[in-house]
DNA sequence: AACTTTGTTGAAAATCGTTTCCATTTGAAA
DNA sequence: TTTCAAATGGAAACGATTTTCAACAAAGTT
């Protein structure tokens, strides 16, 4: 099956491949979360005793650097990170946001109108401002089910 | 002119009107800026050297909780604030950042449609995902024509 | 105006996610 | 292998925000 998918991308930019790389990769690619870089520092330590929390948040900087990773601020005082495209290819959503109990919903519902809207106004947004646009950022913030009973 | 505005809703909730309190209402009020605790003290301290930084971060704690003022971030690491209603009323924008040197600009284009689409998908997903949503966050990021030229 | 209650304040210390330092290790090119 | 810059881990530093606590003051009561 060939050499990983990502590690073309890494070698074009100079770094080098390591197993701290790729376990850290593996564990985004791997899991449904969005995982703060302590959560990857857990997960990991058990097999892998040896990799410190300072590799997790250096290898986050390279990888969001890459574009290979997305970094997020739901709110709770750290940053959390979710793969930007797996093996299969990126499937872009946005995020719905409890602020109960900082539970995170990826959703995809209206993404295409979303996008489209977004593009539109990127556009003139552009133009009128003089920015270049290069990303942006949509979520929702309320109560989940459960924090809403817990009233 | 009668009490100002904001002291209504501030007695109704059993806080007490202070100088401090005031003084910081103002700031934000008088400015364009997106403001950090930081640069409250700042502006407040050679007129009002006695007010002290926690003072500032407890008072917009405040003013957040009332929703008088709106708590952002926008990538820098310090929270940033701006009123979220003034003597006027409200007047709802988002926000465009620029990743390069961090200034933020207001836009209000395509609001009504943005607002529209958005009110759309918040009902689809508060009765798919249970969630009752209060508030959504909607920013584009890119590089002001300044740090563009920068390159 | 003095008294009382209880929210508010400033300064210093604590917190905690993240970054920096630096001596040591390791990937990968030759 | 040899070589050398890139990468690493652990400890220390950082920096925005929060907590602690004794002193203070807003606003209601007499
Ligand atoms: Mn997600
Ligand atoms: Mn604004
Ligand atoms: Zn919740
Ligand atoms: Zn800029």
């Amino acid at each position: 099956m060939g050499p990983p998918w990502w590690q073309a991308k890494f070698r074009g930019c100079g770094y080098r491949i390591t197993i701290a790389r790729e376990v850290i990769l593996n564990t985004l690619a791997k899991t449904e979360d969005h995982l703060s870089a302590e959560d990857i520092y857990n997960h990991i330590h058990t097999k892998h005793p040896n990799i410190g929390l300072t590799t997790i948040y250096r290898t986050l900087d390279v990888l969001t650097n890459l574009g290979l990773v997305y970094r997020f601020d739901f709110g709770d005082k750290r940053a959390r990170y979710e793969l930007a495209e797996g093996p299969k290819g990126a499937h872009h959503h946005h995020h719905l946001v409890c602020t109960g109990c900082n539970r995170v919903v990826d959703y995809t519902d209206f993404i295409d109108a979303e996008v489209r809207l977004l593009q539109e106004i990127e556009q003139v947004l552009s133009k009128k401002y003089g920015f270049k646009i290069t990303n942006h950022l949509i979520q929702f913030y309320g109560l989940c089910s459960r924090c809403q009973a817990d009233g």
